[in-house]
DNA sequence: CGGATTTCCTGCATGC
DNA sequence: TGCATGCAGGAAATCC
């Protein structure tokens, strides 16, 4: 599942081979990612615009068009299937379920595979991005995600901590394998009230969202099972995974066997020894 | 208001 | 082997 890890490594792997290509032609083979945009609307609006420039927020990656005098935003979120693959020449044939192919001028392509095609495309105007990303969280990556940040998001909430780092309009890019793995390395019940946190706890966690994040980034992405980056790779850090996906495996910090549950409707890994409730 | 549940979708694991 | 069933989940919509 494409989190901001995963997010952040396409985008990089985007940036070099797609930064001022122009989109020739695109073929679509579903629209379920369109919205209630038609297929005829969303060619007619990317045709012919030119790629400015790549970025990441949360788990959206923007790409910045441009077309004659006006610019807009092209966001795309994978969900949980989806992937975007780079082949600067036509390969032999399509990659499995892909969805959505882009040919860009020097014959190159950029294909958008999905197996349960949750993925979306929106098409934003400079307005419509400024709207768009306000109702996202802070970048926990970004300087504006200082410890004192976390605390004052954390002041006067309820939920269940878990169900507050999944929630992306608090902090943006945390999904479910990386919030586990936050928890289990800040000895955090995934269930644990936001206001029984200590302040010291909420220190450690903050410093712990960072640290995996980057700590996945560095390894390219987790690829439990679909994720790809834009090269077509599977990540590296499904291998330094201590909690998601381990039930009923030893907890290599204290031997506890690790438990699955049910949290914010999610699946969730956690050792009962090192996160007690 | 807010947490819980449902919806979207397909592939795969499971069990009989 | 084959078939039905359940499960996986991000975010929006809907329910309670």
């Amino acid at each position: 599942m494409p989190e901001l890890p995963e997010v952040e490594t396409i985008v990089r792997g985007l940036q070099g081979p797609l930064q001022g290509l122009v989109i020739e032609s695109i073929e679509l083979f579903s629209t379920s990612m369109l919205g209630e945009v038609t297929a005829d609307d969303f060619i007619a609006a990317l045709t012919d615009s030119r790629i400015k420039k790549i970025e990441r927020r949360g788990k959206y990656i923007l790409f910045k068009l441009q077309k004659g005098q006006k610019s807009f935003t092209l966001a795309v979120h994978l969900r949980m299937t989806g992937n975007l693959i780079y082949c600067s020449k036509r390969p032999m044939t399509r990659p499995r379920h892909t969805r959505a192919v882009f040919l860009f001028h020097n014959e190159s392509f950029l294909f958008f595979t999905d197996v349960r095609k949750f993925g979306s495309f929106r098409i934003l105007d400079d307005n419509q991005k400024t709207i768009f990303l306000s109702c996202l969280g802070v970048e926990p990556l970004s300087p504006a995600f200082s410890e004192q940040t976390l605390q004052k998001l954390i002041e006067g909430k309820k939920t269940s901590i878990k169900a507050f780092l999944l929630n992306q309009k608090y902090i943006c890019g945390i999904g479910n394998i990386y919030a586990d793995e936050i928890l289990y390395r800040s000895s955090l019940y995934p269930e644990k009230p936001l206001p029984k946190l200590s302040k010291k706890e909420i220190a450690n966690l903050w410093h712990n969202i960072r640290e995996v994040l980057m700590e996945g980034i560095k390894a390219g992405g987790t690829s439990t099972r679909d994720y790809r980056n834009a090269a077509g790779e599977k990540g590296d850090y499904q291998k330094h995974l201590l909690v998601y996906g381990k039930a009923g495996q030893k907890c290599r910090r204290c031997c506890s066997i690790i438990q699955r549950i049910k949290v914010a409707g999610r699946g969730t890994y956690y050792c009962p020894g090192c996160q007690p409730n």
